[in-house]
DNA sequence: AATGCGGGGAC
DNA sequence: GTCCCAGCATT
């Protein structure tokens, strides 16, 4: 099918990828958002501290509260820090309003009572990293500078189809790199604004509208079906290992002796392996249950099974050639199975991969 | 490279 | 309950 854009145009090239997020910023964008009328650098500024890890519809009333006590830098830099961390009361991340009360003192002595149009300057002021350098320079004057907030992680991890936690600094690197090269010759204030607006409403976390996306075309991630699982989230904490011994009673005609697990809990009614919490508890348990003549267990290899909440490595140990007890006969929870019994009962899918890698 | 910082929203 | 959010500073 013909592109739009390769019929008319004496380029043969598609738009531009800002050209495109440009132009679907104009027609869905958010336009009337506090900070953006009047859109001065002390608003820009505040907005962009007050929205780092928080998002727009709690940032607003804050900003409108807080524009209105303290309407300039000037009156930022000359309020008490009480005054003004009553005014971020609510909003978290307090560090945010130390820092913003302090870069405001600064630019007082430093730059006029004024922040500084300059990316070294910004980022030595306190709580201004780099993506809130890039954000002010380019919203409150057009300057050419990229951003990487989540939004745009998120997006160009996607659209590049970038794998890898984007916290971790080659990752970062990464889509830093592809961020500047992205931006457009003019509009910078627009395009930023345009690759939050896309991230927050349309190339969400959750369910993206990608049918609606202006640079579907050349999603990489779409393209191959990874949307779903891109940006890569963050690695969770390591759960918690638990580990237990699964008892292998194989007697002479090559049947194996199985329990039926309790009706609660972790693979309830299924029937699997006795399980020991140690090797003395499998040994007693064996003793108790069958006749092994004394032989000894066999180690076989360890089995690694992971939960939701937990991993559990499984350590069998086989006891070959033993004989059933009569008591055992009438447990109910007991029962020796042949090998062709095995695939007509519920048995849990490492168990039965053990089963039939053992007795066969 | 990993953590602390905070409250709220979405699921 | 979990995970994430218009991040940055500190270790």
């Amino acid at each position: 099918m013909a592109r739009p854009w390769s019929k008319s145009s004496v380029t043969p090239h598609p738009p531009a990828y800002a050209e495109r997020l440009l132009a679907w910023f104009d027609l869905h964008g958010r336009h009337d958002l506090p900070w953006q009328h009047p859109r001065t650098p002390y608003r820009v500024w505040l907005s962009e501290i007050m929205l780092q890890q928080t998002q727009v519809r709690v940032v607003a009333p804050y900003f409108e509260r807080f524009v209105a006590a303290l309407p300039s830098v000037r009156a930022l830099g000359e309020a008490r820090l009480d005054d003004v961390l009553a005014l971020w009361s609510g909003l978290g991340y307090y560090a945010r309003a130390r820092n913003l009360h302090a870069a405001a003192q600064r630019c007082i002595e430093l730059h006029g009572g004024e922040l500084p149009r300059d990316f070294d300057a910004l980022l030595a002021l306190p709580g201004i990293g780099r993506s809130t350098a890039g954000a002010i320079l380019s919203q409150a004057w057009g300057d050419r500078f990229p951003i990487l907030d989540g939004n745009v992680k998120r997006v160009l991890a996607r659209h590049h189809g970038i794998a890898g936690w984007p916290g971790t600094p080659a990752v970062e690197k990464q889509l830093w790199r592809i961020a500047g090269s992205l931006l457009p010759d003019a509009r910078m204030a627009d395009y930023t604004q345009a690759q939050m607006d896309f991230g927050a409403t349309l190339c969400t976390r959750h369910d993206p509208a990608c049918v609606r996306c202006p640079v579907q075309d050349d999603c990489v991630a779409l393209r191959e079906g990874r949307v779903g699982e891109l940006p890569t989230p963050k690695p969770g904490k390591p759960l918690p290992e638990r580990q237990c011994h699964v008892l292998l009673s194989t007697d002479t005609q090559g049947r194996v002796l199985l329990q039926r697990r309790p009706p609660t809990g972790i693979w309830a009614a299924l029937w699997s392996l006795p399980e020991a919490d140690s090797h003395a508890d499998a040994q007693a348990w064996i003793d108790a249950h069958v006749d092994a003549h004394g032989t000894n267990a066999r180690t076989l290899g360890a089995i690694a099974h992971g939960f939701t909440h937990y991993r559990l490595t499984m350590l069998p140990l086989h006891w070959r050639g033993v004989a059933p007890r009569n008591a055992v006969r009438d447990a109910a929870d007991l029962r020796w199975v042949s090998r062709d019994e095995l695939q007509s009962l519920g048995i849990p899918a490492p168990i039965r991969k053990l089963l039939e890698a053992d007795l066969s």
